[in-house]
DNA sequence: ACGATACGAGACGCATCCGTATCGTAAACC
DNA sequence: GGTTTACGATACGGATGCGTCTCGTATCGT
């Protein structure tokens, strides 16, 4: 007997795969322009794009669907190869590579506009929350797990990796949301490191 | 010679100061229930106030201003009494208490839904910043000075009060704002302060 | 060649909001 | 009592987005 045919065969002109990206990118420019969830239409989309709207309808069902593809897309840009030299050289360039995403206009529009998402549309922000917050989390909690394991972070600390993830990665997120005007100094990752390390209590 | 009435003498009815009042206080509902400011329309504030749409803007000329009235209504909410028994105490009620403002809808929206306008209103989002953030900021910073002439805080960090600021407030901001549905855990913020106070890093 | 589907463009009716204007009523001063 | 302004309600024309649909053209498999 033969098998019901699922992976139906594509009658007609195929779907250009590049019209599908362009429309992604262009939501991306939008966004990293300024433009606000909010503000974002399917016909403004279409419009920038230069496609016809029911191109987008096409492949979207709707602008959560399609800003759920462009999110994706924002993730996909790497996570930092650590150097491995010390567990403070690690959480250097785990610093910086927040301060740096803080100051890509992609990125940090994203995650304004998804932030206020948190009440109006719990799902989306949930989607972005698993598939872009939780995975750079995690990475940072496995470092976090390896400088236990070495003896270079207190091990009394190790039972709520959380706890420790929001410490690490607090400080440089504050500082990139709230005075992303701030000059850029010389070794600031350097020495908020030194203040997770260390703490601004005097030595005892 | 007289000098020109400046304060002109008010004629016909006066306005109803409870009016004014239930259009912002209706505008702070509305926010807190996850209405984003892109969302947020004259009519539909009108209307969800009781009141008339002609009413709103012989008060406000603007969405933008009625929003800068109202968000001054939120930061009234009280600053907090600090114990002043030690500089580790007066921290843990000052992290407490940004534990409490991200828990209090009214606060934690108005803040998302202002991050979202750093980029497409600046001039808003500017005077959230100066009225609110730096408010509070500047607090925080007259503690840590204190922190630093008791000798509670190492002197040589004295010099970038901004960036401890940073790092006081980033681990619990960072707490609430991504992680809203966390658990309470007894005892967070004196976690917390520790780790302020001493890192991660084992004891020298 | 032919049918099927994609594409850009744009028209369609419907809904909502904009900011203003016009009601009738109410509340102040003269 | 007359004037002035506030108030809620509502109507107004204009603008914009919604989601669907219809064009004419392009591109695939058969």
């Amino acid at each position: 007997m033969t098998v019901p045919d699922t992976t139906a065969v594509p009658r007609g002109r195929p779907r250009d795969a590049a019209v599908g990206h362009k429309v992604v990118e262009t939501v991306l420019r939008l966004i990293a322009d300024g433009t606000t969830f909010g503000d974002l239409t399917m016909e403004g989309i279409a419009r920038e794009a230069g496609v016809g709207k029911a191109t987008v309808y096409r492949r979207w069902a709707s602008k959560d669907a399609l800003l759920l593809d462009a999110m994706a897309e924002v993730d996909n840009a790497a996570m930092p190869v650590l150097p491995g030299t010390s567990f403070r050289d690690d959480l250097v360039v785990a610093v910086e590579t927040i301060r740096r995403r803080g100051l890509a206009k992609r990125d940090s529009a994203m995650l304004r506009n998804m932030l206020t998402q948190v009440q109006s549309n719990p799902e989306l922000w949930q989607r972005y929350h698993e598939t872009v917050i939780a995975k750079r989390r995690a990475a940072l909690a496995r470092l976090i797990e390896r400088g236990v394991a070495t003896g270079e972070v207190r091990s009394d600390l190790g039972s709520d990796l959380e706890l420790l993830v929001d410490f690490v990665t607090g400080p440089m997120l504050t500082r990139t949301a709230f005075r992303h005007d701030a000059p850029l100094e010389a070794g600031l990752s350097e020495r908020i490191v030194d203040l997770i390390l260390h703490g601004i209590a005097p030595g005892a």
